[in-house]
DNA sequence: TATTATTACTTCAAGATTAAATTATTAATG
DNA sequence: CATTAATAATTTAATCTTGAAGTAATAATA
């Protein structure tokens, strides 16, 4: 289905990349929120729970860079898991500035329970490519992503 | 940089595919939102003005799936620009449940005046890949998110 | 025709997100 | 040491986002 040219071949060809992109990733972030919910979690709750279950106590400055959002953001997430429970706040005694959060008892169980379980589902859901075609698919998003950045 | 395998190979495989489609994804994302931002909008502003820009009058719902989001949603990002004089909404007058959307002639000029820099400027940020891994990268987004809707 | 169901949009509540301003603490420097 | 810088986190205002509930208009049906 080739539509007819718009701006030029070029940019056709660009825009049409950035549509798919979006639209994968669209696909992709509305089944993970999904199934996501079913665990009673919000997707950015699980990200700092599966964050903080690999990583272990960091401080929140280097959670909210690993999470690729603002420490304003941060600070609210993280107050609504320390609300359920999840997680909670240490103040650092080498610097007061700096607050730890690591998960709760609770959410160290939460993680051990819901992570596998989610990690099956993604990878159940990127079969309809084959091993090669994902890890070509990896290669290219990766040189995108990382000439992006500079 | 081969990681130790976690989780067996192919979900660690899958799970690589996840985090490269997200960040790819959230670098454009920003890049793209970054440069909205100089012509005074926020995304979803432009993201209505492109699609009034290319589509004209449309009804609220089919705005909404367009853009792929809830109908509250676009309620209040029409009523913003609305506030700002770039579009109007129109009721029907064969259902008069539909209401029609559309630019405004300020709407008209700022459609204008960005939509061509804007698509410039993506364009100008994905040639780090040639245009053969573009159209490449752009089937195989394409095979997964297709796959994923069914 | 009267009732019921569906459709289109809005409103509301809760959470997410950012950027900018603020507070508290530590580091740097004159 | 006192002042100034920088850093870490929070708060605030604005917008976004969803899902659920509500309102109004149309369509379907008994």
């Amino acid at each position: 289905m080739k539509t007819t040219e718009k701006y030029g071949k070029k940019t056709d060809i660009a825009l049409s990349l950035w549509v798919k992109l979006a639209r994968a990733y669209y696909t992709c972030a509305k089944l993970s929120t999904d199934n996501i919910k079913t665990f009673g979690l919000t997707r950015p709750q699980f990200c700092v729970i599966e964050c903080l279950g690999h990583q272990g106590e960091i401080t929140l400055t280097l959670l909210s860079s690993k999470l690729l959002v603002t420490g304003g953001n941060i600070t609210l997430v993280v107050d609504n898991l320390e609300k359920e429970g999840l997680v909670e706040r240490i103040r650092s005694k080498e610097d007061r500035r700096t607050i730890n959060v690591k998960l709760t008892s609770k959410g160290e169980g939460v993680f051990k329970n819901i992570f596998k379980k989610h990690a099956d589902f993604i990878t159940k859901n990127v079969q309809a490519l084959t091993e090669k075609e994902q890890v070509q698919l990896g290669k290219l998003l990766k040189k995108l992503g990382t000439s992006l950045k500079s």
